[in-house]
RNA sequence: GCCGGUGUGGCGGAAUUGGUAGACGCGCCAGACUCAAAAUCUGGUUACUGAAAGGUAGUGUGGGUUCGAUUCCCUCCACCGGCACCA
């Protein structure tokens, strides 16, 4: 092997280097106890001194694979009841080319999980797959000339490898590729179900349109309005597409987010806020001159009489028919063709309209409205035209202020109406005002009681002037509605349209239906024929799957098989006419949709079998909260529409969920001579600090000189600080790799990655390691030095004394001195924490401080009497039992140098000793007015008043009793006491 | 803009049901070992004040509830995720 010149660390020998001032910047010297040496260092059966992870991760690795240890089976009915399954899912990576930080996250909370499960006893599933169609295989395929789907298995190959090198309990036999025909043949006949059943439908829709490239541009490939390769101003064009109905799920999608206890609130929320389910009002405007009338969607119908003007979509029939007569629209519409697509963009663009001089009739009170067109109408959602209420709604507020169009107030909040009640039983002398003075009976006029003007004129002005009222109210300046609160002005006013027959209640869905047509080549053709007499017919059955070609050259930015007459010419499967295909491909969140279903069913021809209905749902399911509303969403439709098809038997498909946070780095800099940045990865710098630890600069290592700092970002290839998982693996060991990300952060919040942090996590395996080869090593008849693993004799239990090595004797419970009952205690409690911690809290990094923290604790005691040494054994093997599932290959070989012939893949996760947790005395601390002035210690059953007595005692408390009484003392057992004086 | 989340020492974070803020790790400082580094070990490390004991302040901002608030409520600020064709 070729060692590098220069490795390990920098030299500190001041007197080696007198040119060079600061030690970093000096060459580094050679140190053969460096990772990187070590290594290469020859494996053996005899525990070494050193823990060298290149050894140990290859011969834990070759054992699982040599004895298939995650390969699933389905239980019968009868094993199951003994061995519950167990479906631990992460979701499936996109192979975009090279394993990044966020899989490695994402994978190693799965793998902590599922091997903390089968510890629990359970059958365990956890697979792994590929979702391989999609975007940035067409990129590449553009760029560099080669074929999308050689690029993809190219970087599948590649990404399998490294997840590998992570030594994840996977059950590779399972695995899949989404890009394969015989995976997706069963998405185009869900499809054509769909489409039989009327759930599948076409309809036009709006996409960006690139008008130099000729083709459509994912929301993604927008910039600033712009083409990201053709710089091209973008065009909204309207093209059919294919639409599943998710809305006719969208109430049992909502309500069935109430029987998923185990997903967290925000995704939840989300999901609700996304469906948006509101009750309100369809509203009837006739139209001065036309025929037909404007139909506008409101959920507050209470505000109508408050309606001052409508506002229309660009795309309106009526807009664009005024717009023959008038010019400013014509232009104005025009605009609106470049607008973008991406509901952010339409929401923070700056609010216009132009006026189409035709006029609405107001429903009730018969005004005439006008009709504005304004470009945050949408003709795709609802309508395409909206009432305007400016007085109660803050967009409306800003298009009439800015347009100086009319703002009519016709809600006053609580404080209004009780000033004009109290006003109005002033004036008319009557107790019985309250509902006088709001309007109801119209005998008594509330505007004559003296100052009753002012308090409406001041509440107007506040509106008119600052801004919309927007809250539920009492109803005013609206006729006979005026008094009616929400509910009371809703339903009057629904009724009223009602049997005017210009308006009716109906719940609406902000969900809108799924688009799932995209105009690319690297996706699941959509099987669909289009005939001239039939029209769209689906694929028959027999005809499936329509494959999609894969040995295909790109000619420009075009679909290969759009490009192709040949793959589109095909008969009518009614008729035999001749017809043609369609050419756009699926919305790859199709194939993600449903891919943790057919992991339970590798080699069905059918798309899953019964098999489906052992493992399913899914029990923990884990990925990134960026797809806490798409991805979820249509994965939880998906199953519904299985169940439907009588394919699974549950509603939902994953009872719980976790979402981790994103990987992030610092960032670093130079600025360029043309004030560009050269980001500069965090590898090649070194930070600078003062005496207090706090960062004052940072230099690249390359020439000592300083680059800027750019702060804490997602790590990305923009930014160059993106840290490859392989290189760390190499660097560190894959084990050191799984602790630090479990450990830096608990898995929901980011993770910020430093290098120092990663050494810390070395440095304790390297610990662990140390301090159990010594623990064996001086065990009386100790063999841990001449000893071979593979020649101890087999054993049933696994734990039994029979097996070991590194004590003699057996814990006695009823032997053991204080000292030695303190860390007995302290393992059982980290037993009870960190099961707690892995198994309902999720939380890892908690798990691994009470892991350090007992590890600290075991090195602190030195007792090396036989019950000394039982107790340290018990120990040992507590901490790499409750580390194995984070870094299970040094627990492999640790948990036999502890003694044991069967493998710690086999073993059960330890059980509390309830015994070993009893104390007889705790520490109380005691404050005087919430502030901490002392401790004390009490009996575990100490009465109260002794409690009191005691605290009340404390020197440090006492001072501070002085001059004052005790008004009040409360305890809380085991925990506090609090003396409250005045 | 809308929806959701986060904010605690120099840094990552802990405090699980409202009960001792800063566990654990990093970094830094000092010491031991070493020819010198590295590695390892020991001690210290919120700020201010004090010789010390101690005292005071302190969990993004401002307010509220409570004997007691990092935790609950309201306001504001900053940052992050999503917004339907990135996955």
């Amino acid at each position: 092997m070729n060692l590098p010149r220069h490795s390990g660390n920098p030299c500190r020998n001041d007197k080696h280097w007198p040119d060079a001032p600061h030690w970093r910047l000096r060459p580094r010297c050679v140190n053969l106890r460096d990772p990187v040496f070590r290594a290469h260092a020859p494996a053996s059966q005899t525990m070494q001194e050193t823990y060298d992870f290149a050894a140990v991760e290859a011969a834990a690795q070759k054992f699982w694979n040599d004895t298939r240890a995650f390969e699933a089976r389905e239980l019968d009915a009868q094993a199951q009841a003994a061995k519950p399954k167990f479906y631990c899912l992460s979701m499936l990576p996109y192979p975009s080319g090279a394993l990044h930080m966020g899989h490695v996250r994402n994978y190693t909370i799965g793998d902590v999980i599922s091997r903390y499960q089968r510890m629990l006893g359970k059958n365990v599933l956890q697979p792994m797959g590929w979702d391989a169609f999609g975007l940035p295989a067409e990129n590449a395929a553009i760029k560099n000339n080669t074929a999308p789907a050689k690029w993809t298995y190219a970087n599948i190959e590649h990404m399998r490898t490294q997840l590998q090198s992570l030594g994840y309990a996977i059950d590779w036999s399972r695995e899949f590729a989404t890009c394969r025909p015989d995976y997706y043949v069963h998405e185009q006949r869900m499809f054509v179900r769909l489409f039989k059943q009327g759930l599948a439908y076409r309809k036009n829709s709006v996409v960006n349109w690139d008008p130099v490239d000729q083709t459509v541009l994912a929301n993604e490939q927008v910039i600033d309005g712009r083409g990201w390769r053709t710089g091209a101003l973008v065009e909204r064009r309207e093209i059919p597409q294919w639409f599943l109905k998710i809305t006719q799920y969208a109430d049992e999608l909502l309500d069935d987010l109430d029987k998923l206890p185990g997903w967290p609130d925000a995704v939840k929320t989300m999901q609700r806020n996304w469906i948006g389910r509101s009750q309100g009002l369809d509203i009837r405007f006739d139209v001065e001159g036309k025929a037909e009338p404007l139909t506008v969607f409101t959920t507050r119908p209470d505000t109508l009489m408050g309606v001052t003007y409508l506002a229309i979509a660009a795309e309106h029939p009526l807009a664009l028919q005024a717009a023959q007569t008038n010019p400013q629209l014509a232009a104005f519409i025009d605009e609106c063709r470049h607008a973008a697509t991406a509901e952010a963009a339409i929401e923070t663009a700056e609010k216009r309209g132009v006026e189409t001089h035709l006029h609405a009739i107001h429903p009730i009170s018969g005004e005439k409205l006008p009709i504005w067109v304004a470009n945050f109408v949408l003709m795709g959602y609802g309508t395409g035209a909206v009432m305007a209420v400016p007085g109660h709604d803050e967009r409306d507020w800003e298009f009439a202020t800015k347009y100086d169009l009319f703002i009519k107030m016709v809600v006053v909040d609580d404080a209004v109406r009780d000033a004009i009640a109290e006003l109005g039983r002033e004036a008319a002398g009557n107790p019985d005002v309250m509902s006088a003075a709001l309007g109801v009976s119209p005998s008594l006029d509330v505007y004559e009681a003296p100052g009753a003007l002012s308090v409406f004129e001041e509440f107007e002005r506040d509106i008119v002037e600052k801004g919309a009222f927007t809250d539920y109210g009492t109803l005013v300046n609206s006729g006979e509605f005026d008094g009616l609160d929400y509910r009371g002005a809703f339903d009057a006013i629904a009724a009223f349209l009602e049997k005017a027959g210009k308006g009716a209640r109906r719940v609406n869905y902000r969900l809108r239906d799924w688009g799932v047509s995209r105009q690319r080549y690297w996706g699941c053709p959509i099987p669909i024929i289009y005939c001239v007499k039939c029209g769209a017919v689906a694929v028959p059955e027999d005809q499936l799957p329509v494959i999609l070609p894969e040995n295909v050259q790109f000619m420009g930015v075009q679909s290969p098989i759009k490009a192709d007459p040949n793959w589109r010419k095909t008969t009518c499967p009614q008729c035999g006419a001749p017809a043609e295909r369609e050419t756009d491909t699926f919305d790859t969140f199709m194939e993600s949709s449903w891919y943790y279903a057919r992991y339970t069913s590798p080699g069905a021809t059918t798309q899953i079998d019964e098999r489906a209905n052992y493992w399913l749902p899914v029990d923990q399911y884990i990925g990134g909260i960026e797809h806490a509303i798409l991805h979820l969403l249509y994965f939880r439709l998906y199953h519904k529409l299985m169940r439907d098809t009588g394919m699974v038997k549950s509603d939902e498909p994953a009872t719980n969920l976790l979402c981790q946070g994103m990987v992030i780095a610092e960032t670093f800099y130079r600025e360029q001579a043309d004030g560009s940045r050269e980001w500069i990865n965090p590898a090649d710098v070194e930070i600078q600090r003062d005496d207090k630890a706090r960062i004052v600069g940072a230099l690249l290592k390359a020439d000592g000189k300083p680059v800027e700092i750019g702060g804490i970002e997602k790590m990305s290839k923009s930014k160059n600080n993106g840290v490859d998982p392989q290189t760390m693996v190499g660097k560190y060991g894959a084990d050191t790799v799984r602790l630090f990300s479990m450990f830096a952060a608990p898995p929901e919040h980011s993770l910020e990655w430093r290098e120092a942090g990663v050494e810390g996590m070395s440095r304790f395996l390297r610990r662990l390691w140390r301090d159990l080869h010594a623990h064996v090593s001086q065990a009386p008849g100790n063999v841990a030095t001449e000893g071979r693993t593979d020649s101890l004799p087999p054993q049933s239990g696994g734990s039994g004394p029979q097996g070991r090595r590194g004590s003699a004797t057996e814990v006695d419970p009823s032997a053991l001195d204080a000292a030695q009952k303190t860390l007995r205690r302290q393992v059982h409690e980290t037993i009870a924490k960190v099961s707690d911690d892995y198994g309902r809290r999720l939380s890892f990094n908690t798990a691994i401080a009470a892991l350090m923290e007992l590890l600290n604790a075991v090195g602190k005691f030195g007792d090396m009497s036989d019950q000394g040494r039982a107790v340290r054994h018990e120990a040992f093997e507590t901490i790499v039992l409750l580390l194995n599932p984070i870094t299970p290959h040094v627990c492999h070989a640790l948990w036999q140098h502890l003694g044991h012939a069967e493998p710690i893949i086999e073993q059960l996760w330890p059980q509390v000793d309830a015994q070993a947790l009893t104390k007889s005395a705790v520490t109380l601390a005691v404050q005087v007015n919430g502030k901490l002035r002392g401790q004390i210690e009490a009996a575990i059953d100490a009465a109260r008043a002794e409690i009191e007595k005691a605290a009340l005692a404390e020197p440090g408390v006492a001072k501070f009793l002085e001059g004052v009484s005790v008004k009040k003392i409360i305890v809380v057992p085991g925990k506090i006491v609090n003396i409250v004086v005045g």
